[in-house]
DNA sequence: TAGCAAACTCTACAAGATAGAGTTATAGTC
DNA sequence: GACTATAACTCTATCTTGTAGAGTTTGCTA
């Protein structure tokens, strides 16, 4: 195993929108979320990698969803956290506040 | 250019240690201080090559040391945060702070 | 000059991040 | 039922980060 133990940046980000839009939120949906609330410009492609690789890490669940009427439109997939995500999530948090603390930043032009 | 936006996990905590050990920090005590603090094993190699990269993005300046009288040894590599680190952890720890505003965790087990 | 110790370099590869064109599953229209 | 519009997701390819650990270098001590 080469890592395999921490949250990537990325996924970190993404699973801490899909905690915040569950049970509803799916793919579009964070990655919208993930865009309005880092300003960060976020591919499709990026997105929906990461989601997979958390999903087969056993950190968030897919749970398709049944055909809307709204206009046409593939089924969404909507994601959940699963109780190991949350613990991930967890176990980031308190690595980088360990890490933080204490810390004081000398701002770069007028402090 | 495909990222270069954001800090990766490894990054942010082997640059949080260089900010706490400035100006007398080098590898070795950033590497100590990042397995004390995280209780996370730091390999060699994983730490001085995220050292590089983050040298070459401009976040950290390295500062050769001068021989000491100690009992042999290479020279040590000190390390500080330039002003472009600051504002790559600043921006890091705001963009966790905004996705994890008013996001609250269920326990996995018991409450 | 041999031996030892601390600190760092190198090489190789695994995992994560990124982009964007392309595909698929519906719903509406005629 | 075929055709078109849409939303949502799949795929492939590539670059960046993360990881390991053996090996090298520098300089002290004997």
């Amino acid at each position: 195993m080469a890592k395999g133990q921490f949250l990537g940046e990325f996924e970190q980000v993404v699973l801490l929108a899909v905690a915040r839009l569950e049970p509803t939120g799916y793919g579009a949906t964070v990655r919208q979320e993930v865009e309005e609330r880092t300003g960060r410009p976020v591919s499709v492609g990026a997105l929906y990698a990461t989601l997979d690789r958390l999903a087969a890490k056993g950190y968030v669940a897919v749970r398709p969803g049944p055909a809307e009427p709204e206009r046409g439109g593939r089924p969404k997939r909507f994601l959940a956290l699963k109780p190991a995500g949350v613990d991930a999530l967890d176990a980031s948090r308190h690595m980088l506040d360990r890490m933080w603390d204490g810390v004081e930043l000398r701002r770069s032009a007028s402090g």
